[in-house]
DNA sequence: TTTAAAATATGATATTTGTCATACTTTGAG
DNA sequence: CTCAAAGTATGACAAATATCATATTTTAAA
């Protein structure tokens, strides 16, 4: 059982407050998990009970649009704190989480933690802290949803993902994100994802084996309009 | 010099977490305002130093996109707090903040109102929990700009503006909102925002006087598509 | 390895939305 | 009260995007 006094990622997130004793009584309760990719996590609806600590991996945070399409409203990567609005209200989560590739991560039941979160102001800030981040991200995204284009939106999320995840050794995206996955980021069915893709091939800013894509023009792409 | 502990509008926001003495001081600090319609309360890139409790009145919450045009993240209404991200971080605002009717607002300096972020942890957590359902509120809007027409957006906003705010003696929406401002909620050109206002009107969903709009049936502005 | 299912690709076409032009109406400053 | 400016309205057309159909490729289970 690892030591989460001792674990690197507690230092990207909320975390990195907690105390040495609150850290080992922590420790003692978390339980380590490996999600398999495709895996649902938590569904929409659900309670969820406890926070999930990523130390590897990606998953999808979705909401299901009254058309039946999944909308990614945000992408949880290694560092984040996945479930943390659980902890502060008492409502079922809005959202479903689903793993894009196979993850690491600790999970800690709410109850642990919820005593800190009264107890510990420096941590209740530090959440504080990330959720204000977070609500700023959610204003940019709303901007782009409304003022951008599709093709845009599409760039964006190319260049996102690139920035986030970076590269394998054959310069491919490291996180695989299948067509339909491209077309919930941006809000456009696969079809338009699918050829808006295939159009940035034949311009040269990107190129694919499978569905593996490699940026081969992050210049051009940036000025995609 | 009005008294924050028998105010009647803390009751909706966190400052109904704080105790009688750091109500107290607050009442001390704080300056009453009065905000003109059309009057811009901070602009995007600003330091806002403090928080608005809102008394009275709407404003919006704007972000210029790259296309020049202002999108409207949130509208701001009696009851709640504005700038309450400007406490969290010492970043500078992401938004602007424009009043939409004359307002009547308290204004507390930052540095009071932080010694309690980090004494009174219930008034921390109520913070915590309006900004997650804040967050929930802006997932809903990313889902809705992504998915829906901007037919079935504007039906929506009408609707939220129609419970929000209410009616006037004659039936109108008690908040007159331009057609830009409309067009800015949903994110399209005025035009388009004009010209489903105007579809509305002629299938009787919706009346105008001049800028006023009164909602003539909302069973089918709720039918929408 | 084989093979059916899933994912990707692309054409044809319909629909939605944006843009530009122009006219009409309302509002508020002087 | 007057009138210019701002806001609202509408047509014509262009551009973006969705939808449906169908073909091809890739993936993964048996």
């Amino acid at each position: 059982m690892s030591n989460c006094e001792q674990c690197i990622i507690r230092q990207f997130n909320s975390l990195k407050s907690l105390t040495k004793e609150e850290l080992l009584r922590i420790s003692d309760c978390k339980t380590s998990k490996i999600i398999k990719k495709g895996e649902l996590i938590f569904d929409e609806g659900e309670n969820v009970n406890g926070v999930y600590c990523i130390k590897d991996g990606v998953c999808k945070l979705t909401k299901l649009s009254a058309n039946g399409k999944d909308q990614i409203v945000k992408l949880v990567v290694r560092g984040d704190l996945l479930g943390q609005r659980s902890l502060v209200s008492d409502e079922v989560t809005n959202l479903s989480a689903t793993a894009l590739s196979e993850m690491q991560v600790c999970f800690i039941p709410k109850q642990e933690i919820m005593t800190d979160l009264h107890k510990n102001s420096d941590f209740t800030l530090d959440v504080l802290q990330h959720m204000a981040k977070d609500l700023r991200k959610a204003d940019n995204v709303i901007v782009n949803m409304a003022q951008k284009s599709v093709r845009q939106r599409l760039a964006e999320a190319l260049i996102y993902i690139y920035n986030t995840f970076g590269i394998t050794e054959d310069d491919m995206l490291s996180v695989v994100i299948s067509r339909e996955d491209f077309a919930n980021i941006v809000g456009t069915a696969t079809e338009s994802a699918i050829r808006i893709l295939s159009q940035f091939k034949k311009d040269g800013l990107i190129s694919t084996k499978g569905k593996q894509i490699k940026i081969e023009d992050l210049v051009a792409l940036k000025r995609v309009e």
